[in-house]
DNA sequence: AAGTCCATCCTACTTCGAGTAGGTTACTGG
DNA sequence: CCAGTAACCTACTCGAAGTAGGATGGACTT
């Protein structure tokens, strides 16, 4: 599969080899039920190899997560970038959240198993890697507060809603990135007064 | 503490002391932290008891789960009984939602934790204890919505907002739930349109 | 009062996976 | 060709999930 024979391998390529199969193997067995030994194994590498890169199994999960909040980030800031208004590149950031899940299933998956990791001394690093996402909406938000905690408190109040929101559209495959872009923007957007009746 | 000596007690107030002390632990030392042996050792039984009567200890978690989730249906449930219309039920609900995360810490800290069986066998489970939440929600929102999946949709973004919102929170102690609330509600019912330049 | 039956409860394991100690070998630069 | 170091390994420890198989309190019968 890698290359035929085990042969040495720089440190950085092997890292980016194992975090390739840790997404893989986290996202398919769950955090829990996932093995460093299986991991190692499918590496083509002996444990203590993984150890001596990434010290835990939570590292590996939590290098696993940076990269694809990374990758998350990147994408739903590019969207933004030709954005004519407030309105206008918050509809893009969306719609890029929304492609992105469904197109990058394993880095989506891996997104939610953060959770799992609440309580352990690696929760400070994901709250921080969530701040990535949320410092975006922020300073799209930003133009519509004046008041500082309500722009963070929308902020994560957006973010919530549209993770759950992605977890939902995964039971409806019919449901389209641009019709949960949608529902999303019109619930921000227009709220519920204008439906009352 | 309990009662003196080890005595034989019951079936079903052996699960609500193994309950009762089980969200504790899985609270102070999170889920995967927590050791079947220590909560045996509290309750003052051995461990082959708690798989006796939870089989595993996800099936431990998922239990303790069960209840706090319906703890915290039944208060929002309560919240809405004598509303005045649609727009009331909603800020009542979430007014108690709010409440209740700051009264009932433990309850809370467990419903953060049911991530962490996402991709085993409970995960089924978990949705079904979520959809108590989400059910409620969507009997308010049909208020505003013909279409029954977009009804859905709003339900569950409705949930994840206030879910991200309510963990936020946790970091600003001067937050109170009525301010909680209001942030809340002023996105829901107004949405941003209002706030544009 | 003694015997039967079962729900409650226990001790003493097995198993499996996270994490580690300590050594070995390939490549790199002089 | 000889360091020296970066990549790598085998072979462990240790702790926690889960189990096998048996013991015992006590309620109910006769």
């Amino acid at each position: 599969m890698t290359t035929a024979k085990r042969k040495r391998v720089p440190r950085a390529e092997r890292e980016r080899q194992m975090i390739e199969v840790a997404e893989r193997v986290f996202t398919e067995r769950g955090y829990g039920a996932a093995s460093m030994d299986e991991i190692a194994e499918l590496v083509g590498v002996s444990k203590p190899m993984l150890y001596e890169y990434f010290h835990s199994k939570e590292g590996l999960l939590l290098a696993c997560i940076r990269q694809s909040r990374a990758a998350l980030r990147e994408a739903t800031e590019q969207a933004t970038v030709g954005a004519v208004s407030a309105e206008d590149a918050l509809r893009r950031g969306l719609l890029a959240f929304f492609v992105f899940i469904r197109e990058r299933r394993e880095a989506w998956s891996l997104l939610r198993h953060e959770m799992a990791l609440i309580g352990t001394p690696a929760a400070d690093e994901i709250e921080q890697t969530r701040r990535q996402q949320t410092d975006l909406i922020v300073a799209v938000m930003s133009e519509y507060f004046d008041d500082e905690l309500r722009a963070e408190a929308s902020a994560e109040f957006v973010v919530g809603a549209c993770e759950r929101l992605a977890i939902w559209c995964e039971r409806f495959p019919d449901v389209t990135p641009e019709m949960a872009t949608d529902y999303a923007m019109d619930m921000l957007w227009s709220g519920l007064s204008r439906r009352a009746r």
